[in-house]
DNA sequence: AAATTCACG
DNA sequence: GACGTACGTGAATTTC
């Protein structure tokens, strides 16, 4: 088909491809030969990814992948030094490049390049071919350079944050639209491809200028009319200069072809080629994926022994086939499975319930498997009646066991420790069957695997890991829910339906499971699962199950409160604005600050709102009124909202208890997050928030202990930095932040002022977050140049702060992740990036460790906690990451604070030997605002 | 669904 | 003088 009217050509960049690939996997290489091939299998998992998702209505008609020559280009002849400042390509990724043209090719899809000229010309040559040609054109970059060729039927697709840039997108970046942005890069240049531009002239004053003027040519001509001197001088100075820069970002639309757009017509790949391609570089589960996908049979791939010996192979399964899976209808067949589970010592188990709420939830079905692609399903009470009844009926289909009888002939395997059971999340499982006074005892769990293994590189759920290792795309639980208003539960759906889904399901688990056990050891973190992972699992569930008295009269008497202070204010904010309007919304308010009342000193957010984040009103609060009561207007809001009113809904009518979920992969960092509700930030910083703590009570005879680590992280620091005179003052138990400003600032401890232990204190916490001049210049609301000499002069005192921070971010760069002191590894994917994800990536590297190591302590400390309290009136209710907070007899609860104090003061023993002391504070009352 | 804001350590 | 910045989370609300 000749290419015209109608027609649409995609432009993949290649090279944009290539780096995202090999910086967003771990350096894999080739088992049979240690050929690197990270690079090669990101890209081909991409350009599947896209051979897929490229159907539809908006299919291409025509696609090519354009590379960068290697080598020079015109544009050297241009400017001797373009591109001269580029590091090279690193070593290993060096051998990928022809790997990635073959893998290309063998994707069947057009693959070019063109000597002399880079991917950016050929792609501006195509693109303006196939406009005048009346198709359309979708570049999948997000290189600005090609924005320049947007319009006219041109789009661009950045593949990554999947978002289509128009003309619109364009102006959004640059400023200008699509046909003046050479004119202001020429005048912007570009530090990374060494393009000079106009010195001092950043994209935001070249877009002004353009705007103002009309194009380059016109400014250059007219430059005399420029009113600030240094610029006009610029301008006249360097305008050779910067008619040069715009030669070398203007792209080429002319590049000699040796091929025609007809020739990228879309083919299908051809397995013939394809396989044995994917065969040769070893990618196991991708050429398993495309064969499942193409119906044909998967290559075997054979396993190269490696010398090291603990490298086993990854095992064979066989395609998962849901329609195989077996319903269980009768004892006799369950009895079997049991037989089975009792002989192999092992089961992937995993209950399909009514609701994701634990405490709500009701048993439908439990599903078994044993061996990889056979598993069952045992329903217990699903509904008879049509799912899309609405009224179905309540009356239990046929062909169930009774749910008893199961749990009865189950309960032996539950809790033996012969048997292990496998599950994904089993935290959820254990307390539905809790729910049923069935004990789980011995589990592993294949998401806390991933979580161990992987943190840092991709999410943990059960249906990204089966597309991830397994190649396999479990069937969407939504196919069976439906989605909104109309979703059902689960017992509404038909009993073959739930089979399928529930048994694949542990089929999937099963299947993880014998991947990951193994690739544990091997990635070094089995010490990591078995002391600080597996076990905290029974500790958060009982945690869970205990949940916390909130009293709900404390809480709806506060939202009556909040309300009417709300409404008043909310009318005088309609008095001082002269008009009604929605206090809620930032836009609104933003209009009003910075357009009708023209206060000074708004920021735009990236969408071109005005922003009002509370910063900037407290600076604006010193002028007006204004801004000072929007701001006790939100501070109201979110306590009632989400606090007060929220709160309340989550008290469950059962227990007369909040009880929340800890999330364990929560955070990258090994720290837990807390949902549904979130009791993790519960306010505390201000006096009216605290009042909210009140409601958190013990229930009578009862009192509410905390106990926080002091300082955890700061004395982390102190240890790992190994920086003398602050382990001192930790052992001598000094106020921290007064030595530090002592130390800084070369005042006397009896002289401090409160003001100048602020600072200190601010760049202590700094220093744990990676700190810049800019960051602590708006925390203390100082000039910069004022905060960078604190910090230069931090560095001075403590130079092993600086080492420790150089040191991480080298190792992260070497290893791809950093660890904390008992071994546990985050991920950092991101710390060879360009451009402000560098910095993001360097401080979180640097803080990953500090915070992590934190969040080990009192896990060890909490996974300690049930055996030391056993025998205590006392139960563990909540942890709020430095601080684990009780429920105990009145009369008990001096002993228990005893108890648990020692517990965390004595958690990193013996894994790890710190420097310092840990200390715990503590504190009972009868709620948490007094406790704390 | 994304963006904005704000609660916590 | 251009750029973008403290680290880690979850939830409510507005806006698209």
């Amino acid at each position: 088909m000749a290419f015209g009217k109608g027609c649409h050509l995609h432009l993949i960049d290649g090279s944009a491809f290539i780096f995202r690939a090999y910086h967003a996997l771990p350096p894999l290489t080739r088992k049979s030969d240690g050929l690197p091939i990270g690079a090669v299998a990101g890209f081909c998992n991409m350009l599947q990814k896209y051979v897929e998702e490229a159907g539809g209505d908006d299919a291409p008609t025509h696609a090519a992948v354009i590379f960068d020559y290697s080598g020079k280009s015109f544009r050297n002849d241009i400017y001797d030094k373009y591109k001269a400042n580029r590091p090279p390509a690193p070593e290993d990724l060096v051998p990928q490049f022809p790997l990635t043209r073959d893998a290309t090719k063998a994707f069947n899809v057009a693959c070019h390049e063109v000597e002399g000229y880079e991917a950016d010309d050929i792609i501006a040559t195509l693109a303006v071919q196939a406009r005048a040609l009346g198709g359309r054109v979708t570049i999948i970059s997000s290189d600005k350079d090609l924005m320049q060729l947007v319009g006219g039927g041109v789009e661009m697709l950045d593949a990554m944050k999947n978002r289509r840039i128009d003309r619109d997108g364009v102006i959004e970046k640059f400023g200008v639209p699509p046909e003046r942005v050479v004119d202001v890069q020429a005048l912007a240049g570009d530090s990374v491809d060494n393009v000079p531009g106009a010195p001092g002239i950043g994209i935001k004053t070249a877009a002004l200028l353009i705007n103002e003027f009309g194009d380059l040519d016109a400014l250059l001509s007219r430059a005399e009319e420029i009113k600030q001197p240094k610029r006009r001088e610029t301008l006249i100075d360097k305008a050779d200069q910067i008619l040069m820069s715009r030669e070398l970002v203007q792209l080429k639309e002319d590049t000699p072809l040796d091929f025609t757009i007809d020739d990228l017509e879309v083919h299908d790949p051809d397995p013939e080629v394809l396989l044995p391609f994917l065969a040769e570089m070893e990618f196991r589960t991708l050429s398993k994926r495309i064969a499942d996908k193409m119906g044909v049979d998967a290559p075997i791939i054979e396993d190269t022994p490696v010398a090291t010996g603990d490298d086993a192979p990854a095992p064979e399964f066989p395609p998962i086939e849901p329609e195989k899976y077996e319903r269980v209808r009768d004892m006799e067949a369950l009895n079997r499975w049991i037989a089975l589970i009792e002989k192999r010592g092992y089961v992937a188990i995993d209950t399909e319930t009514t609701s994701l709420n634990e405490m709500l939830a009701e048993l439908v079905g439990i599903s078994l498997a044993v061996i990889p692609g056979e598993a069952c399903y045992i329903p217990l009470t699903h509904k008879s009646g049509a799912s899309d009844d609405l009224f179905g009926s309540d009356e239990l289909a046929e062909g169930q066991l009774p749910l008893q009888q199961v749990l009865d002939a189950l309960k032996p395997i539950l809790a033996s420790d012969a048997v292990l059971k496998i599950g994904q999340n089993m935290k959820y499982d254990a307390k539905i069957f809790a729910n049923y006074g069935v004990e789980v005892s011995t589990i592993d769990d294949t998401m806390l695997m991933s979580y161990a293994m992987f943190s840092g590189i991709h999410n943990h759920g059960m249906d990204a890991l089966s597309e991830r290792y397994l190649g396999h795309e479990p069937i969407p639980i939504k196919s069976l829910l439906g989605t909104g208003k109309s979703a059902i539960t689960f017992d509404r759906v038909p009993i073959d339906e739930a089979v399928k889904y529930a048994a694949e399901d542990a089929d999937i688990t099963l299947r993880l499971w014998h991947l990951f056990k193994p690739r544990l050891h091997r990635e070094r973190v089995t010490t990591v699962y078995e002391t600080l992972e597996r076990p905290l699992v029974p500790v958060l569930a009982e945690m869970e199950r205990n949940g916390i008295q909130v009293d709900r009269d404390t809480l709806s008497r506060m939202s009556n409160a909040f309300a009417q202070k709300m409404a008043a204010l909310e009318a005088e904010l309609h008095e001082m604005a002269g008009h009604e309007f929605n206090v809620q919304s930032p836009a609104q308010v933003g209009q009003i600050l910075f357009d009708e009342m023209s206060l000074e000193g708004g920021k735009k957010t990236k969408t071109g709102q005005w922003s009002t984040p509370a910063d900037v009103l407290e600076d604006l609060a010193t002028l007006h009124d204004f801004p000072a009561r929007i701001l006790d207007y939100r501070q109201l809001q979110k306590l009632k909202s989400t606090y007060t009113d929220a709160l309340q809904t989550h008290i469950d009518p059962d227990t007369g208890r909040v009880h929340t979920s800890y999330v364990q992969t929560g955070a990258n960092t090994g720290r837990l997050a807390s949902t549904d509700p979130n009791l993790q930030n519960i306010p505390v910083r201000t006096e009216e928030g605290r009042r909210i703590r009140e409601a958190f009570v013990a229930p009578e005879g009862k009192t509410l202990i905390s106990l926080d680590y002091s300082q955890i992280e700061l004395r982390i620091l102190a240890h790992v930095a190994g920086i003398e005179t602050m382990k001192q003052a930790f052992r001598d138990g000094l106020d921290i932040h007064a030595m530090t400003a002592s130390e800084m600032f070369n005042v006397p401890l009896d002289e401090m002022t409160p003001e100048v232990r602020r600072r200190a204190k601010a760049i202590n916490f700094g220093v744990i977050y990676g700190i810049s001049g800019f960051g602590l210049a708006r925390n203390l609301r100082i000039p910069r140049g004022e905060a960078q000499a604190f910090i230069d002069e931090y560095f001075k005192r403590y130079p092993g702060i600086r080492a420790y921070m150089d040191d991480t971010v080298a190792y992260a760069k070497e290893h791809g992740h950093v660890s904390t002191l008992f071994g546990r590894k985050i991920h950092t994917p991101e710390i060879g990036a360009k451009g402000p994800q560098a910095g993001f990536a360097k401080r979180a590297a640097i803080n990953a460790p500090i915070q992590g190591t934190a969040a080990d302590v009192i896990r060890r400390a909490m996974i300690r906690m049930p055996d030391a309290i056993k025998g205590q009136p006392a139960k563990m209710l909540l942890q709020v990451h430095d601080e684990l907070l009780f429920e105990v007899d009145e009369d008990a609860a001096d002993q228990l604070i005893d108890i648990a104090r020692e517990v965390m003061e004595s958690a990193a023993a013996p894994a790890v030997h710190l420097d310092i002391p840990l200390i715990v504070d503590a504190g009972k009352g009868a709620n948490w605002a007094e406790a704390h």
